[in-house]
DNA sequence: CTAGGACTTCGAGCGCGCTCGAAGTCAAAC
DNA sequence: GTTTGACTTCGAGCGCGCTCGAAGTCCTAG
């Protein structure tokens, strides 16, 4: 198989991002890609580099938790041009607001568990 | 209804904890409580202050983003005595790792969603 | 005595985010 | 020409963590 630097079949792109071939197409589905991607063989799939810097900002969003629906909204948002910039930002900015929370949550559980860890201390077998 | 010190109605306990009565029952039915749950009337639940502070753990353990299959076997671990001390500390250890790393994760993405942020600065309508 | 309401069990259903498999196409290697 | 295998679409299925609703019981107030 020969690699050209110009674009990536499913499979390289998947070895790429991390994501399995199966969840590219579905966020293909999903509406989540930018464009419509490219074909080649008049039927498979070619990914360009855009793509894999757009796919590595859409599994950013993921990773903080931002459901498909929202990622999804994003995408519209950016597709309908700079106009929709203040939007997209004001997304963005809750977005954010609401991870900050939760990883406040999450910190406070933690120091919890930490404290009970601690009670657990001296018993090592 | 006349609030006893001495015991919780399921509606009180949801009210306590902030989990629905639904999900007591479920998280009951799923093996995680401590011990089986009194009952009044020869039916109804009734909910100590040690229920309280046992939910209170397991809604920590969950917030952290814990399985409920690792919840039960943590719950299973501390019902088994104090010889699994050692045992509920390494899973409590291990799970703190995992939790951590995930912070980070997302911690780092969300660095990458505010430059994005910054870059829609100038843009407010 | 009756009506209301809070509870009970049980099994089914749901929303999410994938994940999988069947059946077909196509291009290149042999 | 045949085989291989990487791709295609499509719809179904899955694991998780609840969430819901039906049907029944029991206590309490009026």
């Amino acid at each position: 198989m020969t690699v050209t630097t110009e674009s990536l079949t499913i499979a390289q792109m998947a070895e790429t991002t991390g994501l399995s071939t199966h969840t590219l197409r579905y966020y293909e589905r999903e509406g989540l890609m930018f464009a419509p991607v490219d074909r080649a063989s008049s039927s498979h799939r070619r990914y360009t580099e855009a793509d894999v810097a757009w796919v590595g900002f859409l599994t950013k969003l993921r990773s903080t938790g931002m459901p498909i629906r929202d990622v999804r909204r994003y995408v519209e948002l950016v597709r309908a041009g700079d106009a929709t910039m203040p939007e997209r930002r004001e997304l963005l900015v809750a977005h954010r607001r609401r991870v900050l929370a939760q990883l406040e949550d999450v910190t406070a559980s933690l120091a919890a568990i930490d404290r009970k860890i601690t009670l657990y201390e001296g018993h090592t077998p």
